[in-house]
DNA sequence: AGCACGCCGACT
DNA sequence: GTCGGCGTGCTC
């Protein structure tokens, strides 16, 4: 009798979340010989028949439904890996994602905590230098190996040794003789280290001040503020000063990045101005480092973590503030596993926390404009450029039955000459690259396309062949049109590589700098075409997408954007909205310098109400224009939107179960329903794909319904096709 | 999701 | 006779 009620007071119930989707939480029982495992801290537990899982504890109960329970088999951490606001944020993502606990968790958790092994984690050394080039210089006089080391780290560090290796073999002896002599210095994780933060004494603009004294006033507590801020309004000005008056309380700030390419430039500028400790944490760290940031943010050891979107999942000792950069980014929604928007979650992990949230952007989205109209969020407007330098000047430039010369029209080349002449660069972006090179039959009018994917194929120079971006597939050249038989088989389009092949030949003397996917394929790569155009000469860059945002290139004058046209046709109510963002950033490119910069849009339609609203007035009125129109057409932000896009390798029976999910829902009066549609690419990889597209005005109801659907249609998915559903999906095609 | 169990067709 | 196809149902 006595024996048995010591049985019930010490036996636990532990509920431990599992990398399963059915289920929240598992119970398992606590074997008298483990010691209670905490809250937010991994075990290992059996699953069926014969299998050894790595869960995190989420609850330690008295009592459980069930009657017999397994026990765990070991404890893997002492200490919780996850505090309990950070469980708390992925229980409601979980939620409002549709996903379970343990499933939310495991894509949250770095890689190395999800395996079974509980080895510690490997400290690998970042190094950094702590004294001057000239110091370095006087004593190095006769070790120019070490001062090699020395001026790369000063260039590129925080590094570890093995990143030197393309230097010296032997990088890690180098960098401990260079400690010795006190010239770098060493960390277990990748931060910066400062203690003497630079002041550049800025006096703000009157919108800085206001906004700086409008953030201060929600100290410790939740509040969401727009910083929405033109290009060279001094955004991160405001992001530093906030920074350092949380790092005077002992607080952590977390800065949200939309992506790794960017994420150097804001984490060198915030560094040089904080007397703390910077962590960087993005997909190209290693898993070990990765995890050794988490420790050290839980235990507070750093002071600030600049990271990309899975950053949002980081645990803090005490967390002050979250700051998401360039919030209107499509890169904060993850499109791929679990599709959580990561700056919608830093609004919700900020309300958990009781902490301010920053969102900063020139061109805030729609879904953020809204709520700053409504007032949940306060809209902080800089509109004055802290330099004063002129906003660059807008031209459209009809491509309308006019000669283009690779792409250009003779204007646009004679403009970029100009430029060149005054010893300016020029960018030349390409809006997407489906505008790329595609190979056509004269004749009849034949495309070629991938056997695999619904995706035309892309002609390589370089590679003398045809390559699908949508599964790499690569074909040769035919000889002959496979439909006709004709010989007339051309390549037409002008991607990257035929815009700069065509400027290469027009301006032979000037260096032409691709950046694009396919010839940026290295950080090395990166850095030698930064090289070239940080090196100030005359240039001419062209690139894709991934030049719109992030790097400052400061002597760019001219910016020529190519293929707009495209998002016309778009079939997405967004892309409208996406174009304008993209304009008005990629403008803000040109003219950094002192000379007023100018911008040139080669469009077939330079009429079109879309340019007159947004360029006669500005992004804001543009938005709210098109917010009325949202609202009058019942789409979000007025509504909540979900896709349910399934795939399958038999087109039929795919939109047979669709169709199916449809019906279902059509009893639901407040859910409106599109489809089954096409999806974005309606074949990939041998597999048709297809989307319902749902609207309702009640986000509420919306997901109920869902949630029903996913538990019990998956029972009559008879044919094993595979489907998911998108929340608050951000691309329609 | 994964995986075992189970009940029917063509093979060394 | 068995090997293996994938339909069904369970995991605390």
């Amino acid at each position: 009798m006595i024996q048995a009620m010591q049985e019930t007071t010490h036996s636990q119930v532990v509920q431990v979340a599992l990398k399963v989707p059915f289920a929240a939480h598992l119970d398992y029982s606590l074997n008298h010989d483990l010691t209670a495992p905490p809250i937010g801290g991994r075990v290992l537990v059996p699953l069926g028949k014969n299998k050894q899982l790595v869960g995190v504890v989420v609850g330690l109960v008295a009592e459980s439904e069930f009657k017999t329970l397994k026990p765990i088999i070991a404890v893997l951490d002492t200490e919780p890996l996850l505090n309990a606001t950070t469980l708390q944020l992925l229980r409601l993502a979980a939620k409002y994602y549709q996903v379970s606990f343990g499933e939310m968790i495991f894509t949250a958790l770095p890689a190395w905590f999800r395996k079974t092994n509980n080895r510690p984690i490997p400290i690998h050394y970042w190094w950094q230098v702590v004294a001057d080039l000239e110091v370095a210089q006087t004593a190095l006089k006769v070790a120019p190996k070490q001062l090699e080391v020395f001026e790369y780290l000063m260039l590129h560090g925080p590094l570890q040794s093995k990143a030197m290796s393309h230097i010296s073999s032997t990088a890690a002896q180098i960098c401990r003789q260079l400690q010795d002599k006190a010239l770098i210095t060493s960390t277990e994780v990748c931060f910066v280290e400062t203690d003497q933060a630079f002041d550049p004494g800025f006096k703000l603009t009157a919108d800085q001040d206001r906004a700086l004294k409008q953030i201060q006033k929600s100290k410790d507590q939740f509040e969401v503020h727009l910083l929405d801020g033109i290009t060279g309004s001094g955004k991160t000005e405001i992001y530093i000063r906030l920074i350092n008056e949380l790092l005077e309380k002992q607080q952590q700030a977390l800065v949200l990045v939309p992506e790794i390419g960017l994420t150097p430039q804001l984490f060198q500028e915030i560094s040089q101005r904080i007397n703390g400790q910077m962590a960087i944490l993005h997909s190209g760290l290693s898993d070990g480092a990765r995890a050794r940031v988490w420790h050290h943010a839980a235990r507070g050891l750093v002071d600030v973590v600049v990271s990309t979107r899975s950053g949002i999942f980081t645990p803090f000792k005490n967390l002050g503030s979250i700051l998401v950069d360039e919030e209107h980014d499509l890169s904060y929604k993850q499109q791929e596993g679990i599709r959580y928007s990561a700056r919608d979650l830093a609004v919700l992990r900020a309300k958990i926390e009781q902490v301010p949230v920053i969102l900063g952007s020139a061109t805030p989205s729609f879904e953020t404009l809204n709520h700053a109209n409504n007032g949940r969020y306060q809209w902080l407007k800089l509109r004055s450029r802290t330099n004063h330098n002129p906003m660059p000047s807008l031209r459209l430039q009809n491509t309308q039955s006019k000669q283009l010369v690779k792409g250009l029209t003779q204007q646009t080349l004679s403009t970029i000459e100009s430029h060149l002449a005054d010893g300016h660069q020029v960018l030349v972006f390409l809006n997407r690259r489906g505008w790329s090179q595609k190979l056509i039959c004269h004749e009849c009018g034949w495309v070629a396309e991938c056997d695999d994917c619904d995706a035309y194929l892309t002609y390589h120079k370089h590679l003398d062949l045809l390559k699908c971006h949508h599964c790499e597939r690569r074909y040769s050249l035919p000889e002959f049109c496979p439909s006709c038989g004709s010989q007339a088989v051309e390549t037409m389009g002008a991607g990257t590589e035929k815009i700069a092949a065509g400027l290469m030949e027009q301006f032979a003397e000037t260096a032409v700098v691709r950046f694009d996917r396919d010839s940026v394929k290295t950080p090395a790569q990166w850095q030698k075409n930064l090289e070239t155009v940080r090196s100030g000469k005359p240039c001419v860059i062209v690139g894709t997408q991934m030049l719109s945002k992030g790097h400052d290139f400061p002597l760019l004058s001219l910016v020529v954007v190519v293929n707009v046209d495209n998002s016309f046709f778009s079939a997405d109510f967004r892309a409208t909205e996406y174009l304008a963002q993209l304009l008005v950033q990629v403008s803000g490119r040109a003219g950094r310098a002192k000379t007023k910069g100018e911008v040139i849009i080669q469009t077939q339609f330079p009429e079109h109400e879309f340019f007159q609203s947004l360029f006669q007035e500005n992004y804001e009125s543009f938005a709210q224009q098109q917010l009325t129109e949202r609202a009058e057409m019942r789409f979000p932000p007025y509504t909540y939107m979900a896709i349910v896009r399934g795939q399958f390798r038999d087109e039929r029976l795919l939109d047979q179960f669709l169709q199916q999910l449809a019906d279902g829902l059509e009893q639901n009066q407040d859910i409106s329903v599109l489809g089954p549609l096409p999806a974005p690419m309606q074949k990939r990889q041998k597999l048709f794909r297809m989307q319902l597209i749902l609207n309702s005005n009640d986000r509420k109801g919306l997901h109920q319904t869902l949630h029903l659907l996913k538990t019990q249609k998956t029972v009559e998915n008879k044919h094993h096709i595979q489907w998911f559903v998108d929340i608050d999906p951000v691309s329609l095609d």
